[in-house]
DNA sequence: GCGCCCCCAATACCG
DNA sequence: ACCGGTATTGGGGGCGCG
């Protein structure tokens, strides 16, 4: 019979019999859960002659040496390396369990180059070669009646044929359930040999909740709860917080203690770590709310509730982590975290319908289950679309290079900012102008021509200053790759044009845009990316010396046309705002470089400092856009960031300098007498490194050496909060992490000193005020006055 | 021993 | 485990001073 299903999630399974199979987790076109079994496929990899050796020898050579029953198919086929047409093997093997070992006897065989695509795993191949994608539509032909198969409880089909991709945009309804995990440990992270699960909450999107407690000091009965609700409602997607960072393994190891059998996947296993760190449940799609965070820097500080308040999916008390546990121990604190257990599943359940659709999207183009290209870092989310792309083409997938030389290269070209405040200034930025770069001179790792290779400059576009030199003929994977891409993107742009924004088909549409967007921007990065399979230096190199002659040409235009230039970086400049001009300005533009420039802020009033990267505009709707400011800035704290923003305000909208000069002096006068609360005198940072690693005492180092002490987990990567406190001895002596700083007083003059007056003076100083303004506390001197700006 | 200067480790930003 | 360019803070060592 045929069906047509929506694949949700895929393994690769080694049968009793040695054959391969295929697994495809899916939902069909009538909502039916079925497992898709294709026996069909054997997995493969290529194998390339030593110069002088015939493809005739080689294959008797690999022949002779493969163990037959290993042995599925050997075919000589034309592939492409870096762009040159060969002749190679392809051997296809019985199995995945072989390939290793098979390709590796392979390739010391006397006859062998080099073996490819051995490193590509079976299931990625699979879809390769089948053109059908992860979170995609297939069409197959099944067996009419199902096999029954040991611990799975949904139908399991033997697909008949390859199944074939077809084209649909819809999303099937998925089964997502959120969850919301309570461990109430006491001033630690949570450990599983000590610390008892409290609460789990969980909701699916229709709203139905389910919540299990511990009501009398055994986390045994709710973790089989767990277990059950698991199997019986049976979710296609389970979304959580912190997922892949500690929930898993937590529950993994809890599990454990406790003698409960945590087999929550469609087949009945426990979930199991697997690439990127990320934690897979077979059958079912694994997304940790985190890893999606992590993409989105308007999330200064990665938590649930700030992610849910940032997303507007969040309203009402927060319940700090750290605390979990004295709350549990307090009157009435039970009950407090089982509401909160329910309201935090309802934000995870509320955050993943935001980002549902694109994550489909991110899916099927990069060809990776949801799960993995949510966990996957851009690196790899590129090199999927890009290994997909060169099948396509009949291009060798490289390896991962090993051990890399690594060399820097020049980047981009900022100019430096006119300091001041100026009116009606224009940002023009060149659209996407490194993946236009290199489409526009074909810039790929299979179209370089190295420098001792003689060849005509005619046929070849040379780089500015670095000379490198890119084939014109024939076009390059990388740029095949963003013609493909950014084609897609503007059709589906023109499309959703002719829909309303209503129309249910508007949000994938843009989450796919977004989704191909990020993809696009990502593919100049990567070919710089020591670790990437097509990692050439010449060619980022080479984008970026053409990106630098690129704004160099459209400064020149500006400053032809009389254009007062305030700034500029990478691929935009900042103009002093004339219609006309502007208009005329994008015209030479796109006829000098072939490349389009467009407006893309209009700023009523920008303020500059002497630095680069650092500014606030004001925009039409009085909106303030601060970049690079600290304002902008996880690490300082939110009182002096909110100084910065209204004093910024304050300046841009009235130009009243004295009003700004004594909102400053109010807050400076409140935080000496202690009205601010902790919470906004709370500096973050990254852990980029184990403790033992660090060369000096950083605050956020000292402070996280406290957090391990009072014996919580400190990992790189963790970010962590800190105050500084009175006392005598440096600052970072004094850093104690916000939980542990009960009853210790604050230090406001390091506040006012290092925190409020810096920020506030970095907008201030523009106009000319000076330190001492700010600290003088109530009397309004002569300075003052002189100091006011007409 | 103290303050000052300079260097650099560390972080987070921009595009 | 995406690039280079940039600003900024605080630690820490060296130096001169007395």
């Amino acid at each position: 019979m045929k069906v047509k299903a929506w694949i949700l999630d895929v393994n690769q399974e080694v049968a009793r019999d040695q054959s391969q199979e295929i697994w495809l987790w899916a939902i069909k076109e009538d909502g039916e859960r079925v497992l898709l079994i294709d026996k069909g496929f054997a997995p493969f990899f290529y194998v390339i002659p030593k110069e002088g050796v015939s493809i005739e020898e080689l294959e008797a050579s690999v022949k002779s040496q493969v163990r037959a029953s290993d042995l599925v198919s050997l075919k000589v086929v034309e592939k492409k390396r870096l762009g040159k047409l060969t002749k190679v093997l392809r051997v296809e093997l019985r199995n995945d369990d072989v390939i290793e070992q098979v390709a590796k006897h392979v390739a010391k065989l006397y006859a062998v180059k080099e073996v490819l695509e051995d490193d590509v795993r079976a299931t990625f191949q699979y879809f390769m070669h089948t053109g059908i994608s992860p979170s995609s539509w297939i069409e197959a032909e099944v067996a009419d009646s199902p096999i029954s198969i040991e611990g799975i409880n949904i139908p399991a089909y033997l697909a008949m044929a390859t199944p074939k991709p077809v084209e649909d945009g819809n999303v099937p309804k998925l089964r997502v359930l959120a969850l919301h995990v309570i461990v109430p440990a006491f001033m630690s992270s949570p450990s599983p040999d000590r610390d008892q699960i409290g609460v789990i909450a969980a909701v699916n999107e229709e709203g139905e909740r389910w919540v299990f407690v511990n009501e009398r000091g055994d986390d045994k009965p709710l973790l089989l709860e767990f277990v059950k609700l698991i199997q019986s409602y049976d979710p296609d997607v389970v979304v959580s917080w912190g997922a892949n960072k500690w929930l898993w393994s937590f529950l993994i190891e809890r599990s454990k203690r406790i003698g409960v059998k945590l087999d929550i996947g469609r087949q009945k296993v426990e979930p199991h770590q697997s690439l990127y760190g990320h934690f897979s449940i077979i059958g079912r799609i694994n997304v940790d709310l985190l890893d999606i965070v992590a993409d989105d820097p308007e999330v200064k500080v990665k938590t649930l509730e700030n992610a849910a308040k940032h997303y507007k999916v969040w309203d009402g008390e927060v319940i700090d982590q750290a605390f979990y546990g004295e709350v549990w121990e307090s009157s009435g604190g039970k009950e407090r975290l089982v509401n909160y257990a329910s309201k935090c599943a309802n934000a995870v359940m509320g955050i993943w319908k935001l980002f549902s659709h694109y994550l489909a999207q991110l899916s099927s183009l990069i060809k990776y289950p949801m799960d993995y290209a949510v966990a996957a870092s851009p690196g790899f989310r590129v090199e999927g679309y890009l290994m997909s792309r060169a099948h396509q083409l009949g291009e060798l997938i490289p390896k991962r290079p090993e051990v890399v030389s690594f060399e820097t290269y020049r980047g981009g070209m900022v100019l430096e900012p006119k300091p001041g405040i100026h009116n009606y200034v224009a940002v023009l930025d060149f659209a996407a102008m490194y993946p236009h770069l290199i489409m526009k001179y074909n810039i790929s790792p299979d179209t370089y021509v190295p420098e001792d290779v003689a060849i005509s400059d005619q046929v070849c576009y040379v780089a500015p200053e670095v000379g490198h030199r890119f084939l014109k003929e024939p076009d390059g994977l990388y740029k095949l790759s963003l013609t493909a891409l950014l084609e897609a993107r503007d059709s589906i742009r023109q499309f959703m044009k002719r829909l309303s924004p209503d129309d249910p088909r508007y949000a994938a549409y843009e989450a796919q845009q977004k989704a191909i967007k990020v993809i696009a921007n990502a593919v100049y990065g990567y070919a710089g990316w020591v670790g990437a399979r097509w990692y050439l230096k010449p060619v980022a190199e080479a984008v970026a010396a053409w990106g630098r002659a690129t704004i160099s040409t459209a400064l020149k235009i500006a400053k032809e046309l009389g254009l007062e230039v305030i700034y500029g970086d990478t691929d935009s400049l900042f103009l002093r705002y004339d219609q006309a001009k502007v208009e005329e300005f994008k015209r030479r533009v796109f006829e000098q470089l072939g490349l389009e420039v467009k407006v893309d802020k209009l700023y009523k009033r920008v303020l500059f400092t002497e630095a680069k990267k650092r500014y606030v505009g004001l925009m039409e709707d009085d909106s303030l856009d601060v970049v690079g400011l600290e304002a902008a800035r996880g690490d300082w704290c939110e009182a002096a960031k909110q100084l910065q923003e209204e004093v910024a305000h304050i300046l841009l909208t009235t130009d009243n300098v004295q009003k700004a000069v004594e909102h400053a002096k109010q807050a400076i006068k409140k935080l000496k007498a202690g009205k601010f609360s902790i919470k906004d005198l709370v500096i973050w940072k990254t852990l980029s490194k184990p403790l033992d690693e660090y060369k000096v005492s950083a605050p956020h180092v000292t402070a996280a050496l406290r957090l391990k002490k009072a014996g919580w987990d400190v990992k790189p990567g963790d970010q962590i909060g800190f105050v500084i406190v009175k006392g005598s001895g440096k600052v970072h002596e004094r850093a104690y992490p916000y939980a542990l700083a009960h009853g210790q007083p604050i230090d406001s003059d390091y506040y006012i000193e290092n925190q409020l007056i810096p920020a506030a003076l970095r907008i201030l100083e523009v106009v000319g005020v000076k330190k001492e303004q700010l600290k003088q506390a109530e009397v309004v001197s002569l300075l003052d006055f002189f100091t006011q700006q007409p």
